[in-house]
Order: C-alpha cells, then sequence, then structure tokens
DNA sequence: CGTTGACTTGAACGATATCAAACAGGGTGG
DNA sequence: CCACCCTGTTTGATATCGTTCAAGTCAACG
C-alpha cells in the first residue's frame, strides 16, 4: 500500500528544504527530524490518507500534487484541498483524517511516524510555530473557496482556479517560468477532478475551457497542456460575471 | 468605534474560561494574559476587524455572534465564518486580516493588544499550542463548508446550517437545553445573513424555511425564534436530495 | 394610521445539470 | 499497419433548480 522506504536522505540537497516547515529550523533540529524520516512514493491515484481513517504518518510533498476530498453519502464528491510541493500533509494531534488525501500525479513524500514527530514538535518551538504559521495559510485559502464555491459564476470558478494552479506550478519552477503574460504549464487535474473542486459538472468545466480557448484567453494543447495567452484577461474573467 | 474599555476583568468567574483558549493555562500564566486584557463590547452591524486592513487587536468571544465575510470587487458577498461563544477571534502574526469582521448581535469581546499578545504567545507554550489546536478546528470547520457550498441543494444547505447554529448553540447551554429531538432557539441571523453563509438567495432560503415548516420539521416563532420539531427529519434532510 | 424594514410568495427567466451522442488519443491484438 | 476498444473529453438538446423581478404580508414604530 506504501510507497517505498529509502533512508539516503540528504536535507541538505533537497528540493523543498527552505519552502517546507524544514526551513524553520536550524541544522541540528533537521538532523533531528531527519533521524525519523523515510521516503515514499505515490503513484497516481494511491490513497495517502483514507478518510476518518487514524492518521499513520505526516510527511511534506517533495514532488507532485495532492488532493485531500470530503463525499457524501450519496457519493457526490468535493475536493477541499490541493497541496503542492512544500505543503504538509496531515493534522498533527488529531487522531483521525478529515479528508480523504489520495495521489493525483505520482507523488514523493518525506514522511514521519505521527507519534515520534509530535513528540518532536513539543520539543522544537519554531517547528510547531511554522506548521501554526501554515495551518493559517491552509484557513485563508480553504476561506478564500468558500468564496468562489459560494458566489462566483462558472466562468469564474474556472478561470479562477486556472490562476491559482499556475501560481503554485509557477512558485515552484516547475515546467516553463512565466513571462508576465504568457506561460505554459501541464494541468494536474483531469476535467472530472477540476469539477470536483470547483462544485461542478464535467461538462460544464468542459464548455468553459472552450469559451476561454475560442475568446483567445487560453489555448490547449492536448487535454492536458494549458498555455495562458492573456493573464490580464484571465484575471479580469476571475472576477466579473459573464457577459457573452 | 470601539467599545468600551473596563479593567475589572476576573477570569476565575469568565463564563468562557475552560472552553476558550485560556483552558490551556494555568493561573499564574492567566494573571499574566489579564494583565493585558481589555473588555469591548460591540454593537450589531458594528465592524471589528476590517478587510485588509491591521489588526489592532485579538479576542476572545465572551458573548454575541461574530461573523467574517469576504466580498467581490461588485459586491457579491460570502460569509466565511461565524464565530460564537470561547472562540478566538483575529490571526496572530499576521499583519492584514483576510476578512471582514463584524458583530451580528451584541458582542462582549476579551481583546489583547495584537504585539503585547504576540509576545506573550512567544513564551506561553501552552498558548500557541492551544491556538494552533483552533486554527485546525477552524480549518475543519471551513473545509466541511466547502463540501456543503459545492455540492449540496439548497434545501440540504438551509437544513445543515440550522444544525450547525442549534449544535452550537446547545454547546453553550443558551437558551433551551435540548431535548434530543426537540430545541428552541432565537436564529442569530437574519434571512439575508443566512443566503450570505450559504451562497443562496434571500428568496430561497425564505422558500426552503418554508418547505421545512410545512413538512413540520421545524416550527417558526415569530421571524427569529425557531423551533425544531424533528431533528431527526432536519438531519435526513441535510444530506439527502429533495424528493418534494 | 401611515411608513418602514424584514420576510414571504408568485411567475418568468436563465445558468447549470442531466441525458445522450460524437470525438480524439493511446493502447492492444490481429 | 490497421481495426478495435477504452477512457477522457467535447458538444448538443432538454430539464431543473435557484435566481430575478415584482407583489404582497406582517410587525414594529413614530
Amino acid at each position: 500500500m506504501h510507497g517505498l522506504p529509502d533512508k539516503l536522505l540528504r536535507c541538505d540537497t533537497c528540493s523543498i528544504r527552505h519552502g517546507s516547515m524544514c526551513g524553520a529550523l536550524n541544522n541540528a533540529e533537521i538532523e533531528r527530524l531527519n533521524a525519523i524520516a523515510h521516503h515514499k512514493v505515490f503513484q497516481p491515484g494511491q490513497t495517502i490518507h483514507a478518510d476518518k481513517q487514524q492518521f499513520q504518518f505526516f510527511g511534506n510533498i517533495i514532488s507532485g500534487v495532492v488532493k485531500l476530498t470530503k463525499t457524501l453519502a450519496d457519493g457526490r464528491e468535493q475536493i477541499v484541498g490541493l497541496q503542492f510541493p512544500s505543503d504538509f500533509l496531515g493534522r498533527p494531534y488529531r487522531a483521525h483524517s478529515p479528508f480523504h488525501a489520495e495521489a493525483v500525479t505520482k507523488v514523493q513524500l518525506c514522511t514521519y511516524e505521527k507519534g515520534q514527530f509530535e513528540r518532536i514538535a513539543q520539543d522544537l518551538k519554531g517547528l510547531e510555530h511554522r506548521l501554526f504559521e501554515n495551518t493559517m495559510d491552509e484557513l485563508d485559502a480553504a476561506q478564500e473557496w468558500m468564496l468562489v464555491l459560494g458566489r462566483k459564476s462558472a466562468g469564474e470558478k474556472v478561470a479562477t482556479l486556472l490562476l491559482m494552479i499556475a501560481r503554485r506550478m509557477d512558485m515552484l519552477g516547475c515546467k516553463h517560468v512565466s513571462s508576465p503574460r504568457e506561460q505554459r504549464f501541464e494541468l494536474p487535474l483531469t476535467r472530472a477532478e477540476i469539477a470536483d473542486f470547483l462544485g461542478l459538472t464535467i461538462e460544464t468545466v468542459s464548455r468553459q475551457f472552450s469559451k476561454l480557448k475560442s475568446a483567445g484567453v487560453i489555448c490547449l494543447d492536448g487535454t492536458r497542456g494549458l498555455i495562458i495567452r492573456d493573464m490580464g484577461a484571465l484575471i479580469a474573467a476571475s472576477e466579473i460575471r459573464d457577459e457573452d
């Protein structure tokens, strides 16, 4: 079920050394954390934490994208969070996972067994502080999405999501670096996952893509490749009610 | 603009002494916090923190209900959080407020000046830990609402909100204590505010109330008084697609 | 008693869902 | 290499839920 453990962990060459919670630690502290770290790899579609199950471990995402989902009894699904490299995965001090966490792409995780990690976190003031700040950022993001889900139209929702993904992909120097106006990247999500994020159906998402394409705002390269042709127009589309 | 300061603060008789973050502190620590505390009172509709403005203070809600809102450029509004007595208001270590916080009812707040509070939080390990746990709870709540906003029908949304309010009112022993099946309380929110929470219009909210009423699930006593006649049916209505 | 503000109800409209079919790319076996 | 599927996506036609616009009710208040 889990990925492959690996003990050749070199934090000083780690690509997320500074962006992640580890950025809050000095070398001695890093060493202490590293002593309990294990790398795991998850393939697309693999479950990382099952909903309502006990957390076995926490982890930092080294590469790949993870989705956090919630599901109603009748199967309706909602993505409640997307996590990218350097994000922390899991809820310290909580017994059970409030969501289902699943690898969207291939994911490399630097994991820490729950009990061991919590003990270290109690000691290292900087670590828990950093986790606190992370959690506030996640809360801000979740509340921002409440606004999107509750009040934006389908067109605005799609534009907003594309901007969010572009921003996160860019931050990591992933693929091409953005010129201010134009940017190309691979969408990590399928149309179904985009729909599950935005509270829409696949068909509506597809129609909004087509609309943005025919307006010359974006360009589709195959089904996953995306080029933002007019960043300004995309930003405008993310907040202005459709006027066809 | 602000409420009235007051220096007769007796933590040992405080009604939220244990439910709030103060529950994590011993007497000496409480004393230290109390030394910088000021009571403030806000009237319904008064702003507590303005969106994007600097935080001046943080606070614990002693009584009343506070709404946190976000607004789009064209005026569309979404409530992204409701806070009840014992909840902590504000984001430590953040310069600017990511939301507009406003008193819904009359609100009594026990406040701490931002800089002073943060200095104390750095010292008192238990305090920051408790705030961390609070923030995770808020995050859970926000993600739960993402599911509601993205995937539930109007009827389910209204039922879900009534249940959430009933639960929070009950926890405080506010008004009548609930029998398992029946419960009465005053809605703190107007129809417009309920609509702003659920991403609906006033009219739709009103229609859903009428539907629940004629189904015998709830009973309206005036415009604010609410009696839940059939808790089981309300719970069912919060997760099952309308079948008229 | 008229005015006001919050709520309810009704009718028509429109955005998004639903149902259905066509389409495209990538793999497989012949 | 091609016919075939398989899955994900796009497109079209229709239905539905929630919005919008417009009255109408009710209680509080001057």
